[in-house]
DNA sequence: TATGAATTCCCAGTTTTTCCCACTTCCGCA
DNA sequence: TGCGGAAGTGGGAAAAACTGGGAATTCATA
């Protein structure tokens, strides 16, 4: 069960020092690798590859001729790379992935119970303003009777 | 299975420099020729040939009399052609096949599980943007509970 | 049959990537 | 407050991969 909220900066060479807390969760002391893909509000998703396994293959079970389903195959298979930390327990992000988040130096790492969310900086902020701006937030249908 | 995007330029021959993680799962340490054909959302699809052939079988099986499969064939098996990588890695794209998805110089690679997609880059983002752009994406039916 | 053009094949320079090491900083503990 | 250890950060060298060009062969045309 990951969760937290880690602010993080990745260096010249686009690698990203996992927080040391995360790090075995993550990959059962290494032992694991991991996936990352893309999500379609513009942040990458991490996953060690024992939980992003079922979900490629429901990805993959979709109809490939229903051009609805495509678009979701091309973002959540087609941006998947599986890689592994790096000695120093950091992970290098493709130039073609930060490109898609728009990622330069700042990222939020974010726990998402499966898998962690990584964010630029600022996307992530304007997210959050949105969130909390617009007078009451739109509730997605079933949350209206929602309790904290 | 085929994951991972990569941002590719096609040199000034139109040749495709396929990305050497890929090279090997592909054409199998280079014994097995692939396939390149055309697809309805204006890419290209990128196949090795055993993959290749059932799917060529199907198409060709429709009933040449409905008028609905005609436009499917047309493109699947009409632009097919069957090449192979030269010493390099590259891939030759035909001028033919170039038109036809609006390749010039920037391409995106995309793995789409048993096969590749190969994008003009513009047409790629276009693509994406459809997908993110709309506030919340666009659930086909069946996909509503799908969880991440 | 000879010439020209286009294609294919191959080689080598240059760039990029990957892996590993070392230094600095931060934190805990004595 | 000082010391030890761990973690974060940056950099460098070896290896691999990409890029471009050039030569040889094939094909077409006159």
């Amino acid at each position: 069960m990951f969760q937290g909220a880690s602010q993080i900066n990745l260096d010249a060479k686009g690698r990203l020092a996992v927080p040391t807390r995360v790090r075995d969760p993550l990959t059962q002391g290494g032992t694991v690798p991991v996936v990352l893909t893309a999500h379609p509000d513009k942040c990458l998703l991490l996953y060690p590859v024992p939980a992003w396994e079922p979900i490629r293959a429901k990805v993959m079970s979709f109809p490939s001729l229903d051009a609805a389903f495509n678009p979701w195959k091309r973002l959540l298979v087609g941006f998947a790379e599986e890689t592994q930390l790096d000695g120093s327990g950091r992970l290098l992000i493709s130039p073609e992935l930060r490109a898609f988040a728009g990622i330069d130096k700042r990222v939020m790492f974010i726990g998402q119970g499966s898998y962690y969310e990584i964010w630029d900086l600022e996307r992530w902020q304007q997210q959050l303003d949105r969130l909390s701006s617009g007078g009451s937030p739109v509730l997605p249908p079933g949350m209206e009777n929602f309790s904290l």
